[in-house]
DNA sequence: TCGCAAGCTCACGTCAACGTAAGGATTGGA
DNA sequence: TCCAATCCTTACGTTGACGTGAGCTTGCGA
């Protein structure tokens, strides 16, 4: 605690400054306030837009400061879950979370209006497909950390066990 | 698959240039075999030993070639399982992995038949400190995924749903 | 208008976790 | 005995995932 501790916990505060609501596009937020946000710094945050696992964050201000949406920090928030949880590299993330990609471009269709429903169907299954591949991971994880933990209680018992002898034998 | 590929899933396979059982200590392997069993390549395991993650191997052979035993391999897949389900740094596993340092203690202790009783709980009740406390992390994983897994499972049913409706309506 | 915190773009630094190559010693089978 | 495969140590190379300035521009509260 010698410095200004950086915080890599998220951090429920929203302003950065003070009060900043409605900069240009609706609840716009800022490289900084999104790091505070999720628990990052902002240099990670430009490291995955540099590797493509983060769009561009188009459009910018009137200079070239970056803003996000509230799906935008959703989609950062989606990238950590994942690498936290599944221990995989940026690049497989890449390719596992093209899902949210699907997903928001059928969001983006819906909002134009268009309605081609052959097109949706596409997108849909699409999305549908990698909803089911990281279940997969997920579930083989789940079954993999599920026996980990039996043997662990087990051993756990033999250990208490131990002791106990010891105590009254 | 242009080169040899290395193969880094487990070989079943246990005689390495042969058939070779029964060498100095009963049961001993060396470093390549060790190395397929577990799925790994020997710079991996002389690298853990040299952080400290493994210990020294002793003895080797008359020359000075590292032999293991088959707890030693064990311990190697602890290391190796742990490192992948918990994504911890190496650094970590040193310390979480502890536990199994205490337990080969106890049955050190037991085989040599010193039966200080006092020192044996002492050595237990560490070893199930640590037992304890992989249980806790293993636990935490295992809460994180599920929820993750569940928010996976009902985002896959919304996306059926709406190709259904996309069919029948 | 001014000032300063926060952003931007290079570009180099770093740290963990190994890979790889050199040069030589060991092993176990033919 | 001999030799190809394996192993040894030492040491430098690499890759992923950022950290850390430098030098300059922007945003915004006083």
């Amino acid at each position: 605690m010698t410095k200004t501790t950086p915080g890599l916990r998220p951090q429920p505060a929203i302003g950065s400054t003070g009060a900043a609501d409605a900069l240009s596009p609706a609840g716009a937020l800022r490289i900084g306030d999104v790091a505070k946000l999720v628990g990052t710094t902002p240099r990670t945050i430009r490291y995955y837009e540099e590797i493509g696992l983060l769009q561009e964050s188009l459009p910018r201000t009137s200079g070239s400061h970056r803003l996000y949406s509230e799906e935008e920090v959703d989609r950062l928030r989606e990238v950590m879950r994942f690498k936290q949880l599944l221990g995989v590299s940026l690049e497989q993330l890449k390719t596992l979370l093209a899902a949210e990609e699907a997903r928001s471009a059928v969001k983006e269709q819906l909002r134009r209006g268009g309605v081609d429903a052959n097109r949706r169907k596409g997108l849909l299954e699409e999305a549908l497909e990698h909803v089911e591949k990281q279940l997969e991971l997920v579930q083989a994880r789940l079954a993999d950390l599920t026996r980990l933990q039996e043997e662990l209680c087990s051993a756990r018992r033999r250990i208490r066990c131990r002791i106990e002898e010891l105590r009254s034998g």
